[in-house]
RNA sequence: GGAUGGAUUCCCGAGUGGCCAAAGGGGGCAGACUGUAAAUCUGUUGGCACCGCCUUCGAAGGUUCGAAUCCUUCUCCAUCCA
């Protein structure tokens, strides 16, 4: 029988850990508390925080007992790690609103009844700090010299790094040690970018209470390029629905490099190893049915089986025959129409398939757009009200679709 | 507080009075090839009423027939000194 841990090496997810015989004996034995802290950056949680959720789950599975630490008080900060540039301050309503955005998916993912796990913020306990308090209770602990030299803090020493940021460590150190006491949290996990943060936590318990607390990382999920998954060109790929919709979701996990798939199934998806390790002989076109089962089961755990249902026939539809019940759909409406007739430019930017006229224009003359299937190459074709009465398939390039109703 | 260097289109980075909507690269988009992959090749990449017009080169003024390029003030960043 595998422990858990043996399969969270196996899966590729761990990274980083202070004490490996420890740690190993406290989660295989269900004896961890462990907390993961979120940051609220956003008003949607992304790909990234999946993976956490999913080792939270796997962990609680186990029979420890996982802590969601909510980052309302770092969240007023910003953690500088890795990053090249200062995060925008956010404002106080915006991080609250972005925490309860959190509770609320957070909710779909982790059991939280009867304190199988808790969910707590920060800010409860960062907010009242005082600051000549603070300074001697836990700054007389930190050397500068060594933060300085921290991997997280590298990228800034040459861009720039604020006082304000660079407590951020102290900050997230403290937290650790706010929940030690309050909670018995004896174990962090949390992205590998978090390492140095992390240990802040670690060694700062230690100093404080002569106790041993214990660190993991997951690791980054990086495509074979070396570049953070989860990212499209136009922002992250969200968990919430209204913000990256199942369809796109399915579409990104369709989409991804031969390199990276077995990677990701193994980091993401719960299905088990022996399953895994068949695919990896898998080459060439087979390996677009493993992109299949990658986009289905991750589809399936943030979205449910019906979403993933319904998205993975809209895709295989649209790609096979160019028409589906469910996509991306857009209502025109009577002021869309001039005397009665609508171009395809202004086609193009309603459906939100180009950003411009001019952008469509280009589509167009470069033969990329098609309606219903057939190739337009005219920039002044027009259609009239009824040419939509059973719905337009309009199409921009291979991968984007939209019907356009009326 | 002082000295120096810098801020250019999505990013990096050329451009030092007209030939600049601005070289080159990256990225994006589209086409070919494919497996809804990668690599490669081609085209394209500010906006619009698109063979023309309008808006852009940190911000605001000014000089000039004409400024991304010159002058003034301001803002921000980096390095060194304090």
């Amino acid at each position: 029988m595998m422990t858990v841990y043996d399969e969270l090496v196996a899966r590729g997810l761990i990274a980083q850990v202070t004490d490996e015989e420890e740690i190993k004996e406290l989660i295989n034995n269900g004896k961890a508390t462990f907390y993961i802290g979120f940051d609220p950056t956003a008003d949607s949680l992304h790909v990234g925080h999946f993976m956490a959720l999913c080792l939270m789950k796997r962990l609680q599975m186990a029979g420890n007992k996982p802590i969601a630490l909510i980052g309302g008080g770092t969240g007023m900060i910003g953690d500088p790690s890795g990053r090249t540039d200062m995060r925008q301050m956010m404002t106080p309503e915006t991080i609250q609103h972005n925490c309860d955005c959190f509770k609320a998916q957070m909710s779909k993912f982790i059991d939280f009844s009867d304190g199988k796990a808790l969910m707590v913020n920060n800010a409860d306990w960062l907010m009242d700090l005082n600051y000549i308090e603070l300074l001697r209770e836990v700054g007389a602990h930190f050397s500068v010299n060594r933060m300085l030299t921290a991997e997280c803090y590298k990228q800034r020493m040459e861009k720039g790094l604020s006082f304000l940021e660079f407590n951020y460590m102290i900050m997230q150190s403290y937290d650790f040690y706010a929940l030690f006491q309050n909670y018995g949290c004896n174990m962090q996990f949390g992205g590998d970018d978090q390492w140095s943060n992390m240990l802040g936590g670690t060694e700062l318990i230690r100093r404080k209470l002569g106790k041993d607390a214990y660190a993991m990382t997951i690791t980054l999920l990086l495509n074979s390029e070396g570049k953070k998954m989860g990212k499209t060109q136009s922002g992250a790929v969200w968990l919430d629905p209204n913000k990256t919709s199942p369809f796109d979701f399915y579409q990104y996990w369709r989409n991804v490099a031969d390199a990276d798939v077995l990677k990701c199934i193994r980091m993401l998806t719960f299905l088990p190893l022996e399953e895994i390790d068949k695919m990896d002989s898998w080459e060439g076109a087979q390996l677009n049915t493993a992109k299949e089962i990658l986009a289905f089961e991750l589809t399936k755990l943030v979205h449910g089986e019906e979403e993933a249902q319904k998205a993975q026939a809209s895709a295989k539809a649209l790609f096979s025959s160019g028409n589906a019940a469910d996509m991306p759909s857009v209502t025109l409406t009577e002021e869309d129409f001039t005397d009665g007739s609508i171009d395809i430019l202004a086609l193009l930017v309603k459906s939100g398939l180009t950003p411009s006229r001019s952008e469509a224009r280009r589509a167009v003359e470069q033969g990329g757009v098609s309606v219903d299937g057939e190739k337009v190459s005219d920039t002044k074709t027009t259609y009239q009200t009824d040419d939509f009465s059973e719905g337009m398939i309009l199409k921009k390039g291979k991968k984007n679709f939209r019907k356009i109703l009326k």
